[in-house]
DNA sequence: CTTGACTTTGACGCCGCGTCAAACCCGCAC
DNA sequence: GTGCGGGTTTGACGCGGCGTCAAAGTCAAG
């Protein structure tokens, strides 16, 4: 019979592990003096100790090991639990990796220009939301610009505030292609039917825009004439990190479409829908 | 000007996270109302945000990020961090690889066998202690038990409580060599210089049993004829975990060893030192 | 004016212990 | 006996990054 100290020192755990593990009723001292309530254990314990240790190794928490060290559990929930733990771990894995990647390419960025850019991106989920919105075929960013310019008016004016929501742009285009595939419109805060004429033959319809599970976002302010670098900044990261495109960019106002000569600096958020590589 | 959640909401972040980053310092509102309390955000606060959420994804902790995001940092003091961080993750990633390995050797081990064995190695290091022993080489296994009692009562008798720890085999020669070159001796709580006799020619000289800082261990008990499973089971945990021998095993004997025809099932730990495998 | 949705501060919980603090206990030397 | 130095006990707080609840106050729509 050890007392704690020494069989803490032959298992190489602390004392204070004990003791824990006493209280999860993990392990109880072989036997406990009434009068001092100092605990005695015994070699036998070892065994029981070692097979607590060796789960915890595999990671699973102490929760988990008492009824397994029980055998209060038959082996296919043991097996059950350690094939969640493996997806668990893979998951883990790849998460690192990918965090590894990401790290070095940070690295290399400050070893190559001295600092770190001022572009974050961050990975999000977005939910599905009702959107009322036209598709145009532009030729050219000024019709582009031009089109979106009267998206923005018509909406502003003719959907109620309590209604709209943001101004935002879906580019199923290439991003250098001769004609820009754009479709532009309103989120709203709860779903219609209504449509909202643009003239010339071309209206508002409702719509969806659809949720995206991993959406790689940035959100940038400036001229116009700017954007090719956060659009580089973001392209760039989606490399790095090991995702791929999965689907049409969006470009999200996050402040009312500044009408007039003068956009102005106004806040957008850029997001590619992104998958992992293969 | 944003409500938290409206703000939170348009961050995908919940609004706990951004009181608790207000709390920190990390992410003040932009405006807080002195009458209600009321936190208001601005949309230029994105990029901010945006920039904590990117460092925490590298794992950076909160309070790492503070003088990070506030410029407060030189460029090389963050590569700095980034390095470590860097190595930190290598580290962590080569832990559960080997947890995956372990984890899939016990599904196999189930799949196999329809249980989980009762054998449990734990990885552990040990420190150097003072080491009174003799080293034979036996012609076979009954030389070797012969010579452990030998030395065991030796020990025993000659070797006063107080100093004497524990009974430890060194087996420096192959498992089934035919000549077995092994060191017996006790382990000392205090170092000495004494010498115990044996008689015939031989003695127990004063020692030192190395520290090693990664031993595969094993406590067992049991007639010795079944020790080979215990050895089988350490052996096969070695390699299935990736690790190789790095030394000589040792035994040694938690329990005072039993003198007498039948040594009984006294508990003995098996301990091999390992090393990652190249 | 009443809802009902939102916000505030404050507190506890998590997981597996590490690390104090204050009080008590043990065995050894004198 | 008596002292001492090193155990041991219970109890509490801390960690990190929030989630989750509770009680009380605010806001905008109907």
């Amino acid at each position: 019979m050890f007392r704690i100290g020494e069989f803490a020192q032959i298992a190489q755990v602390s004392g204070r592990q004990l003791r824990y593990y006493d209280q999860l009723g993990l392990l109880h001292p072989e036997h406990v003096d009434r009068a001092t309530g100092y605990r005695y254990y015994s070699v036998r314990q070892l065994p029981r100790l070692n097979a607590i240790l060796a789960l915890k190794e595999l990671g699973l928490t102490l929760e988990q090991i008492g009824p397994l060290i029980d055998r209060a559990i038959s082996p296919e929930e043991l097996r059950g639990m350690l094939v969640m733990r493996r997806a668990q771990i893979g998951r883990l894995i790849a998460e690192e990796e990918a965090r590894l990647r990401h790290i070095e390419s940070r690295i290399a960025e400050i070893d190559t220009s001295g600092a770190l850019g001022a572009y974050d991106v961050v990975v999000k989920s977005v939910d599905a939301r009702p959107f009322l919105s036209a598709r145009r075929r532009c030729e050219g960013m000024d019709d582009a610009v031009s089109f979106l310019k009267l998206v923005a008016e018509a909406g502003a004016s003719q959907i109620r505030p309590g209604l709209r929501d943001r101004l935002a742009v879906v580019s199923s285009s290439d991003f250098d292609a001769a004609i820009l595939d754009i479709e532009v419109g309103y989120t709203l805060r709860r779903s219609t039917n209504r449509a909202v004429d643009l003239g010339g033959g071309e209206c508002l319809r409702a719509g969806e825009l659809p949720a995206v599970e991993t959406m790689a976002t940035l959100a940038r302010s400036g001229p116009g004439y700017e954007s090719h670098r956060a659009f580089g900044a973001i392209g760039t990261w989606i490399e790095v990190n090991g995702y791929e495109i999965a689907g049409p960019c969006r470009e999200v106002f996050l402040e009312p479409f500044a009408i007039g000569p003068d956009p102005g600096d106004v806040m957008v958020e850029i997001q590619y829908p992104v998958r992992r590589q293969a």
